[in-house]
DNA sequence: CAATAGTTTAGAATTGCTCTAAACTACTTG
DNA sequence: CAAGTAGTTTAGAGCAATTCTAAACTATTG
C-alpha cells in the first residue's frame, strides 16, 4: 500500500468527521493540504499545485472546497492582502507575519503574542477572532 | 462666506502643506472626508457619496486621489476585507473593531490597545506595522 | 443497482480596481 | 496675463480574483 493511499484514506477520515462527503476532489486537496505541515495557500497556488501533481481539479472546485474546508474548520481564512486570499491550515490559536514584499505568511505561535485592552464590542456585538499581523518588509 | 468655501481654503491649505496641487477634484473630496469627524470610507462610498453632493468626480479619480492622499500621509489603508479596500481619516497610532456583518469599522485608540511579545522579524526584515483587527459579530 | 441528493465543471458573469491616451487645468515664465 | 508645460482628470477598456450557472456526474441510500 503506497503512500498517497494511506493519506488519502486519513483524508476521508477526517472529511467523515466533519460531515463533508468525501468526494475525489476533496479527499485530493485536503491530502495536499494536511500531509506535513502547516501551510498557507490561495486558491491558484492550490490549483497550482493540484495541477502539478497531476490532479484533475478545476478551479471553481479549489474555490469550494477552500471555503467548505473553512466552514468545516479545516482551515481558516486570513486577510492581509487586499488582492488575494489566503487559507492557512493551521487553524489553532497564532497569528501572523506579512511579508509583504513577497506576499507569503510565517506563523507566530499564539502564546508567543499577546494583546491586551480590547474593549468591549459595542452594543449586541460580540468578539468573534482577534487577528494581529504584523506587517514586515525588507529593512 | 459660506461654509463650503471655508472648508475649501482649509482644504488647499492642506493639500499645499503635503505637495499636492490643489485641483478642484481634490479640494472637493479633502473637503468631504476632513470636514468633522475621523471616517472610514470605500472609493465607492466615497464616489458615491460625492455624486450625491453634486461634485462631478469620476470614479477612477476617487480611486486615484484615495491613493495620493495615503502617500502624503492624509490617510491610511485598512485591510479587514477580501473584497474591498477601506481608507481611514485617522492616521494615527490605532486599532479597529470590524463589524463583518455590515462591514463597517470603528476606531479603537491606540493606547487602549496593547500588543506584547511580537518576536523579532526574520532575517533582513523590518516590523512595519501591526494591525490588530478585532472582528466582532451580532451576539 | 436505481433513485436522488449532493458535487463538479467549463465557461460566463461579476466585482473591485487599474490602465490608457486624449482632453483639460494649475502653475510658471516671458 | 498669454501662452507653455507639466501634472491631472476622465471614459472606457482591461484585468485579476472570485462567484455564478446549469448541465453532467457521483457518492450514498433504500
Amino acid at each position: 500500500m503506497g503512500k498517497a493511499m494511506r493519506e488519502n484514506g486519513k483524508a476521508i477520515q477526517r472529511l467523515r468527521e466533519v460531515g463533508l462527503r468525501p468526494t475525489r476532489q476533496r479527499v485530493e486537496l485536503a491530502s495536499v493540504l494536511f500531509k506535513g505541515e502547516d501551510r498557507h495557500v490561495t486558491a491558484e497556488s492550490l490549483y497550482e499545485e493540484a495541477s502539478q501533481l497531476g490532479l484533475r481539479i478545476s478551479l471553481a472546485t479549489v474555490y469550494n472546497t477552500l471555503h467548505q474546508f473553512t466552514h468545516a474548520g479545516l482551515l481558516r481564512q486570513v486577510i492581509v492582502d487586499a488582492a488575494r486570499g489566503y487559507f492557512d491550515t493551521n487553524t489553532g490559536d497564532h497569528q501572523h507575519f506579512f511579508l509583504e514584499d513577497e506576499g507569503a505568511l510565517i506563523d507566530i505561535p499564539g502564546d508567543q503574542i499577546s494583546v491586551a485592552g480590547v474593549p468591549t464590542p459595542p452594543n449586541g456585538l460580540a468578539v468573534d477572532r482577534v487577528d494581529v499581523v504584523v506587517r514586515v518588509k525588507r529593512a
